[in-house]
This record gives C-alpha cells, structure tokens and sequence, in this order.
DNA sequence: TATGATAGTGTAAATATAACACTAAGTCAA
DNA sequence: TTGACTTAGTGTTATATTTACACTATCATA
C-alpha cells in the first residue's frame, strides 16, 4: 500500500540518546558509519504518517566521499544513494525532510567549515569546489574560491600531489582540524 | 524535592501540531499571545528529567515590548520575566535551551529581521539599536547602525514624533512587512 | 610534437564595513 | 532667559572584502 522509498530511521530506545538513536538506526540500516551528525528538525504533524501518530527527530549526516559503500540490513529494503535531482517518490513528509536539510547545508556553507565533512583524507581544491559548486547550485570563480578558502586557514597542503588523467597533477590538501566543524567570519 | 524553576511546557496532544502545542502551552501558562515562534532544538538526554523519560522539542517565542503582561493560569506556578543576567536556577537542562535560544537569537540578527519581532507598532531606532545591543552584547555605533538598518529598506518613517524626556524628541518608525521574517544580504 | 584536458595564478574595480565628533531640540533649574 | 543636561540625528574617509576577469603550466595521448 504505501511503495515509496524512505529515509533511514526508527524509534528511538528507552534509554538512548537522540544523537545515538540516530547514528545506531544508519547504522544499521545502511552500514553507514563515522559520519558528521546534525539534528536537523522537528516533525510533528498528527497525520504525516497516516498509519499511527509519529514524531521525528529529523537528523542529517554528512559522509566522506571515500566512504560511499553501503550494505542494506537483513530487516531493510534494498539502500542506495540518490542525488538531489533523481530522488526517488518519498514517503510521509520526506521530501520537505530533504529540502530541509539541503537548505541548512547551504546556509552552513557560508559560514562554517562544514564542507570538510564530505571530503576524503587528502583531496584537491578543485573537488572541494566542486562540492560547493553542487550544494549550492551555482558555478563559482575558481581564483576568488582558492584565494577565500585558503584565507580561512583551515586546510594545508600534504605535500603529494595527484596524477590523473592526461592533464597537470594537483596538489593535495587536507583539513588542519577534521574533526569540527568551525563558524567562520 | 525540585525548587527549580520551569520554562513554560507541557506534552502534546495526541491531536495537535508542535508549533499549535508550543503555542497553547504558552498561552495557558502565562497569557501571552501573538507571538513569533520558532523552533528551536529537541532535546532527549535519557535522563534530563530524573523522574522519566522526557523528550523535549523546545521552541523560542518573541513577543513585541508593548504586549509584555502576563497572567499565572491557575494550575501554574507564578510566572515571571527573567533578564538573561536574573535568571533563577532553572530545573533539568532548560538553563540549556535559554543559552541556544540566545545563541540562535543573536546568530539570527546578523542575517535575518527577526529583531523587528520585538518592536511595538511603533519604534525609535534607538530603541531598535538597543534591542541589537541588548541581545549581542556589544555597543554599536549609532550612525553605522542607522545607515545599516535603512538600507534595508525594511522600516519606514510614520511621520510622528515620540516627544518624551527632556531632550529632542525622536522619530518613529514602523516595519513595513511586520508579519515575515525575512533573510537578509 | 600538436592537441586536449585540468591545475594553477594576480590585479584592479567596486562594494561593504568601520572609525570617528559634532549639531539639534527638547526639559529643567538656577 | 539662559546655561546645563539629555537624547536624536547626521557624513566623510579609510580599510577590508568581494567581484570580475584571462592566461600559462603540466600532464597523457595520438
């Protein structure tokens, strides 16, 4: 009766924390670990899940890009990742739990060092505008992107750098503090 | 056996919205009406309420400093207002959600007209620049304030004068979308 | 060795922010 | 009536930040 796709989630135990319920219900339901958390919102509307009464502690994570793999649960439907523009019909209010969070992640790119959380140990500048580039949906100048990251002295050359493909190498980076996530500005 | 005092709340009902929920509690407790509401954080500790299990979806409300009365509901205890420097010992982690609410507040002056939320119908810009002074905790200068807030474009003068005081009296103002809060810059 | 691909770099103009001090209009008391 | 006090109101200049913009470097491959 109800064929559509949803997010990762579940009921939150007696004794567990909301952070915790989070992590352990990705966890379990996508193999999905080590990842940046943030509570996100609240849901609460009394018919949003038709079947019973339901609220969610929404939560988002954000993941290393070197750590896509994911493994369904015996329990789960089949799991898989979706770009923004190719989800899949979401169930409940899903779908206003995605744009939610796309547009929080947008907001916090702007003024914190968010971003970081989606890149792998060592990574060039060009990837991390790219990430930029898709979260906010609009081309940025490359000179201007290089210059303000830099200035923000949060990432430092590794040294190596990465041959790839029939075109000049790039030098490498990786996050001065990888693990917070900082306001800036 | 706990002599704390309280943020107003109470539990949802099996028919209502959080943000109606939010609304009621506050109205019943304190007769405040006619507010800015605003989703804050949930919280969900195991333990944050040592008699059972509570989960929390906090909410902040602003109110505009013309409507400040209050009225007890006869079920509660006496209610107050409370500067962020009087504050009482507060029961469970509600000293916490005060000090997120006042992170939020002042995170969402920089960029946003939520401030406008405080203001009666009308204004002076002193006062407004009281309320920015108030609530970030820092002298602004007068004229980079005033040149800042006009630009806007989102207040305007009503004409009046509010004449009080033994010195000039003091144009007013009023906001021209008084019912959104919009992002700025 | 020419082509095509991505990496990497600097400068100048425009805009935004920050610092800063005096005059204006009222009340009140001497 | 005038001098003292109080808050309202106003512009300019320096500094910092943001934006716009185009070419060279280095590699693989044909």
């Amino acid at each position: 009766m109800y064929n559509y796709e949803s997010l990762p989630g579940g009921f939150v135990r007696e004794d567990e924390d909301l952070d915790s319920s989070a992590l352990r219900e990705l966890e379990e339901e996508t193999g999905v670990h080590d990842v940046y958390l943030e509570q996100l919102y609240t849901f609460g509307k009394p018919r949003r899940d038709p079947r019973e009464r339901v609220i969610t502690v929404a939560y988002y994570a954000l993941i290393a890009s070197d750590q896509l793999s994911l493994c369904a649960a015996t329990d789960a439907e089949a799991v898989g990742w979706f770009g923004l523009d190719e989800m899949p019909d979401l169930a409940f209010d899903h779908d206003e739990i995605i744009a939610m969070a796309h547009e929080r992640l947008s907001a916090k790119l702007d003024y914190s060092t968010i971003a970081f959380q989606f890149m792998a140990e060592a990574f060039t500048l060009s990837e991390l505008q790219a990430v930029y580039e898709i979260i906010l949906g609009e081309a940025i100048d490359k000179r201007n992107f290089r210059k303000w990251i830099l200035a923000l002295e949060q990432i430092e050359e590794t040294g190596e750098l990465r041959r790839e493909g029939p075109h000049r190498p790039a030098m490498l980076y990786r996050v001065i503090h990888p693990d917070q996530v900082d306001i800036i500005k």
